[in-house]
DNA sequence: AGTCTATATTGACGAACGTCGATTCATCGT
DNA sequence: ACGATGAATCGACGTTCGTCAATATAGACT
């Protein structure tokens, strides 16, 4: 099966932001501990080069033939892949021989607004 | 001396942002060991609702009495509040026996940017 | 069936991390 | 000078992480 199980940082289906902005109020513990996750996800440099090139490619998603060259090995790549999938940054589908990855929006989203100030820009 | 080293994730003294939205182009090597280093210091639980208490403090800046009430011990707190220091997120001063913490603006906004979309909002 | 390519999984390794208790340092009142 | 309080550092511990080589799985094409 293709639908491998995540943590959904967001409403399952939904758009539903996780958090309000950190700047508005404390985080609770359990807040805290869901949107951690994200952060992590992105906390390593070759996570964050494949997440990016994700992001950024034409169509909005890529091939893991085409993301493979950020100076680790194949497996290791399959690995972070799939750690940015269990974060709920990613998700995959399998299309002939290779397998496309894209960005999950919401998620995006989400944790833009964690950043953004409240009241201003 | 109050001035401990850390890591300049925006030009020292600028607020020129570090990198273009996640979305935009890859990131580079340099860019992304970068990058990530505020996003692994807000990707733990701890530091995440630490971090969340002082910018959500009034006047944007709270004593380490204000906030240690987090669950781990005292030596924890002040461990972590280093690493988001280091990274780049949080100031602190002393002031009297009180040691305050605030958040850098500039910084926050530039992590926000990073996940904004390039065209959207 | 057999072979080739693309991706995932396994198992192992050292390095980094989060946590704590004990101690030290800094500052303020007496 | 002294004791009390807030915060940082030290040293140790178990755990998690990033990485790889080896192997396994999935699909395409003979």
């Amino acid at each position: 099966m293709s639908t491998a199980k995540v943590l959904p940082l967001l409403e399952p289906g939904g758009v539903a932001p996780c958090c309000p902005p950190l700047t508005e109020r404390p985080l609770t513990a359990e807040e805290a501990e869901r949107s951690a996750v994200m952060f992590k996800a992105l906390g390593d440099p070759v996570r964050l080069r494949l997440f990016s090139l994700v992001a950024s490619y034409e169509g909005g998603e890529a091939c893991v033939c085409d993301i493979s060259d950020v100076g680790v090995s194949q497996p290791t790549v399959s690995h972070h892949l799939k750690k940015l999938k269990e974060a709920g940054l990613l998700s995959s589908e399998r299309r002939g021989t290779w397998v496309f990855y894209r960005v999950e929006p919401a998620v995006l989203a989400a944790m833009g607004q964690l950043l953004t100030r409240a009241g201003a820009a």
